[in-house]
DNA sequence: TCTATAATTGATAATTATTATCAGTTAGTA
DNA sequence: TACTAACTGATAATAATTATCAATTATAGA
């Protein structure tokens, strides 16, 4: 089975731990979001659905995504006005590195965030339960790019 | 001179250098971001400009606001569908600590985050232009206030 | 100081993402 | 198979932000 496929199920089965029921479109948004390696807007959400569904309304769309983050199911990141971004396939909070040329969005590895939670701790006497952490840059391919029209 | 009138000049000969011309209303947004310690909404500077300048539009704070971004006098802290709060008292981008039961926002002196950007640098090889870091969790006050409810 | 003019203001309309509403449909259960 | 509450889909409503535009005003130059 693949990663995609197990966190589909798993995403299902906490949907219907919660009472709700499992319809087609449900199950065509769940696997999306269950994909999810490019952090998908609702509105890429809207039409790849809409690919196998074509009947499917926006309103089902957000209706679901707001049934998932309620379930802590997936993860949302907004950026100001523009429409937010979704993980559901990795829906706990952690770090962004996102290119601002070309929009990628990747997961990196942090260890030495520990540290930071802990100081904060430490520092101010919070107690925190979430984070949003994006860090914005130019990624090796698009820096790459720059060299290139720059030399030619 | 204090803190927030020597800040108040700096946003003020900015703007002049960028050939903007310096009114009344203009100063009093400069003013309200230059002290800052809030964070404020486009609303909360609207209603306490307002005070002075009863006539002041909400579209005039909205137009100041943006063009402060693009100088990078003030940085823009946007929360969902939620309104953007400011900051024009330390316009580049640093760590915040958001209570999620008050909604104060407090700036946090965080000294193992350079280790932090060091890493990313590292493991992905992208150069790191910017970044925003936001931690979520219950302030000090608010959880000594879920104590006494419980307690009492 | 007075004038010209382009930036700014203020009122409001437009836009855009998201949420609410609601009648008709359907998944799940007995 | 029938019941019922949840779901869908279409659309209206909401809310933050942006655009528009006539009237005002800061600033430079005579």
């Amino acid at each position: 089975m693949t990663d995609h496929k197990i966190r589909l199920e798993t995403m299902i089965q906490k949907m219907r731990a919660a009472g709700c029921r499992i319809t087609p479109q449900r199950i065509a948004i769940l696997s999306v979001l269950s994909i999810s390696k490019g952090h998908p807007s609702v509105e890429d959400i809207y039409e790849q659905v809409k690919a196998e569904y074509p009947t499917t309304s926006l309103a089902t769309v957000y209706k679901n995504i707001s049934m998932l983050k309620d379930l802590g199911e997936v993860q949302e990141l907004s950026f100001g006005t523009e429409s937010s971004r979704y993980d559901g396939n990795k829906p706990d909070p952690h770090p962004h590195l996102i290119c601002t040329r070309c929009k990628k969005i990747i997961d990196p590895d942090l260890e030495s965030l520990e540290s930071v939670s802990a100081e904060l701790v430490r520092e101010t006497g919070f107690s925190i339960t979430s984070h949003r952490l994006d860090f914005f840059g130019i990624c090796p391919a698009c820096q790459k790019k720059t060299l290139t029209d720059k030399g030619g």
